[in-house]
DNA sequence: CAAAAATTTTAATCTAGATTAAAATAATGC
DNA sequence: GCATTATTTTAATCTAGATTAAAATTTTTG
């Protein structure tokens, strides 16, 4: 067989192990989710996951931190690529949600960081809070530069957030569908934004 | 002490239990909460919820049921007060908002169907489908009286009703924040859908 | 108030699933 | 191919938490 470095080796099991458990995280939740359900998708034993992971919990947090950080990525790209804040914000949530339900997903949703040891809870809030505020400030901009309709940009952006987040609830991987969100949503989560010439 | 009719207070309990148990599983999952978690709200033992419920599953399967029966009741309220297409889905918005973020809530949010038995299962997917597709004709009515812009209503009705779903994870009771969702939510969700006089 | 019914608790039991240690297997470097 | 290192499995252990039965308590009814 191919000899591969150790190190990639071990990261790209890492990494399927990572992937796969998102889907299930996703699907039954935290406690909901045994190692065994991870395992089996991966062909292995439970056990072998921890030569990966400390522990189950640490799995949800490496899960956590990855979607954070492909999270993050989207958002700086959008940042690059848009002109406008609206443009920003446009393309930033084309760019995540393309990640959500394309090949580099699923992503999982940080729907249980109360279940996180402390020191990890804090760390995720804090990054989940710097991107909340990262968003929340595109909209602001969006308003200063007058590509975006002036709104409460707090509760704006839990709206739409909220949006993303429950994707992975509903979608299940089918290639249409996937289509169908990337193209669409964006343009649906943004429209009641663009500030209107004339109304009354 | 004031005498209540066994069935009303039989009723009573059961009630708060599902409230009690809403929280939890909103904040920490199908298992992730144990009934001494949704006890111990109550000042009961464990062992008591069994005097009110069969067991944890149908616990939850409870608290879904009641999830439901609030959503109805907020989208028959719309659709009878509401004219247009446009302020009916405004209107119900409006109310199962106020209902989750108010004293009849918490509202479970129906995240973990897949734990459910199959029965239940199946019977809270149906439900859960029955909603959908209300809301999804409320816009479709919208959009052929003309109150509502054309769009694809499936994938609008997405992401709506994943803002809607997602507020418990971000909201905790405080009160000048509930004010403020149910003031602004409705707009926020529903802005891009008016229809424009003019638009480029 | 006493009997009957309703509600709750106490004290077990039982099980799934997390975790671990030691053994087995596979991959790699020389 | 051999020795070493990396990976996985097998086979225990251990524990939290669901569930139950019987006893205790509280409420209701006549």
């Amino acid at each position: 067989m191919a000899t591969i470095a150790a190190e990639t080796r071990f990261e790209i099991q890492r990494h399927r192990i990572l992937k796969a458990a998102a889907t299930c995280f996703n699907e039954k939740g935290f406690s909901g989710t045994s190692l065994k359900d991870v395992s089996r998708q991966l062909g292995l034993t439970d056990a072998a996951l921890y030569y990966y992971v400390k522990n189950k919990e640490e799995l949800v947090y490496q899960c956590y931190l990855r979607a954070a950080e492909l999270g993050r990525d989207a958002m700086d790209q959008g940042r690059i690529e848009g002109e406008t804040g609206f443009e920003q914000a446009f393309l930033y949530i084309r760019y995540h949600i393309e990640i959500m339900v394309g090949d580099r997903g699923p992503v999982a949703i940080m729907s249980e960081i109360p279940s996180l040891k402390r020191s990890h809870r804090n760390e995720i809030l804090e990054v989940s809070r710097r991107h909340s505020a990262g968003f929340e400030q595109l909209l602001a901009c969006g308003i200063e530069d007058g590509s975006i309709t002036p709104c409460d940009v707090r509760m704006t952006g839990n709206a739409i957030m909220g949006s993303i987040n429950w994707i992975p609830k509903w979608f299940h991987g089918n290639a249409g569908t996937a289509k169908q969100i990337h193209n669409e949503f964006p343009e649906i989560l943004m429209r009641g934004l663009r500030p209107n010439v004339a109304r009354k």
